[in-house]
DNA sequence: ATTACTAGGGAGCGAGTAT
DNA sequence: TATACTCGCTCCCTAGTAA
């Protein structure tokens, strides 16, 4: 069953009570709070069982499920999704903390392929270096896989004689709710999704007086 | 196409910044947003659009769009039913004003044929009169609809020499966060699903010190 | 009374592709 | 480039009905 589905099914089986213990749920009466038919409701029930978001018993050849662990925290994920969807459109807030990379990032900031383009999009030219910041919490990582899958600016690569330099991507950005700067994505990035990459016209190390292990907010904007 | 996944797509949208503008949105994009191939996000735009949800346009053949104030109010019917699951489980909370109603409460509630069962199932010889309460929030009607859906307890009709009484439902619940008490649904009522008529073991106007149009709160209990 | 199997239809999906 | 059509497949739905 689509994920979609599974999350609005959970959600109203929370709403009778389900969350807390097992709750008498007959066939007939689910389907009438889900909109569906009882042959839906039993299929519905039965594959979320097999998914085991719910756990369910029979007590004389009567329903009783309980939404299990894996069920909760399903649906407090996508309740944290609806809200920062509702609260925060289009922005994507993450926290993190400051992380010292592999110093490549100077190298190619200060390339002058793609010093130009940032100028072009971003409207800074960017200090030559990137802030790492490291996302521990996995809700800030499933964010950031998600802002991964959208575009933004697209810094195209180019080639010298020595290398090839790949394609970046980049969303405008507000470091510490103070300073300007933009979150990159480069196209073969050596990080997963637990990382950061952020540029800024500043040192930002050195304007917001950070060091490894300082805890960081970054906002990133879609549509700016 | 399926309300439930039409709301998570338009919560989405939402999250892209669709809410109070036109953002730009290529249907590959939204695609990997949504987690569809670029097919079906066409395929879900243009549903959504010709289900007035979104309004679309398209600028040197790219797709923008905007969703629209029957998006937004559907959007925010499901955040409130979402949070309102996740804060109140088990519980459906009502506010609504004092109303007279036609007097046929007392009668009924005097009939020995539903009192036995009143006590029975509720625990209390209820007060021979019902206590209408008239809902005029549009979220507190679409959820007394959703209530009268779940069975509650039953409490079976039967007929004496002069007439039918007719089957009710009946749910626990608390008024005004101190009088126990229960809500009913006549199998025949006369009312809508913007009234709740409230049964107690006490006269209610009374113990309140209630009059017409006073605002009043229901608490309904879905498992006690 | 309640669950859930089966079958048939329709909705939703992605690949290929026209424009 | 982009959108969105067709097509075949799968998923999802309900009615009928067995257990």
């Amino acid at each position: 069953m689509n994920i979609r589905l599974i999350r609005t099914y959970l959600v109203d089986l929370y709403k009778l009570g389900a969350g807390t213990r097992y709750i008498r749920s007959p066939t007939n009466e689910l389907a009438m709070f889900f909109g569906v038919s009882q042959q839906s409701a039993s299929r519905i029930i039965n594959e979320l069982y097999k998914l085991e978001y719910i756990d369910k018993r029979y007590v004389e050849r009567t329903l009783w499920i309980r939404i299990t662990e894996k069920g909760l925290s399903e649906i407090e994920d996508y309740i944290k999704y609806i809200n920062d969807a509702y609260s925060h459109p289009g922005e994507f807030i993450f926290e993190g903390y400051v992380t010292t990379g592999l110093g490549e990032g100077a190298y190619y900031m200060s390339r002058r392929g793609y010093i130009l383009q940032f100028e072009k999009y971003l409207g800074f030219t960017p200090y030559p270096g990137t802030l790492n910041v490291k996302l521990n919490n996995p809700y800030y990582i499933s964010q950031n896989r998600l802002l991964r899958r959208l575009s933004g600016y697209h810094i195209k690569g180019f080639r010298t004689k020595e290398r090839v330099f790949g394609d970046v991507w980049a969303f405008k950005a507000k470091i510490n709710d103070s300073e300007d700067g933009a979150v990159i994505y480069a196209e073969r990035s050596i990080y997963g999704f637990e990382m950061l990459e952020v540029i800024a016209p500043i040192y930002l190390r050195g304007k917001l007086s950070l060091s490894d292990g300082d805890l960081i907010k970054i906002v990133v904007y879609l549509n700016k």
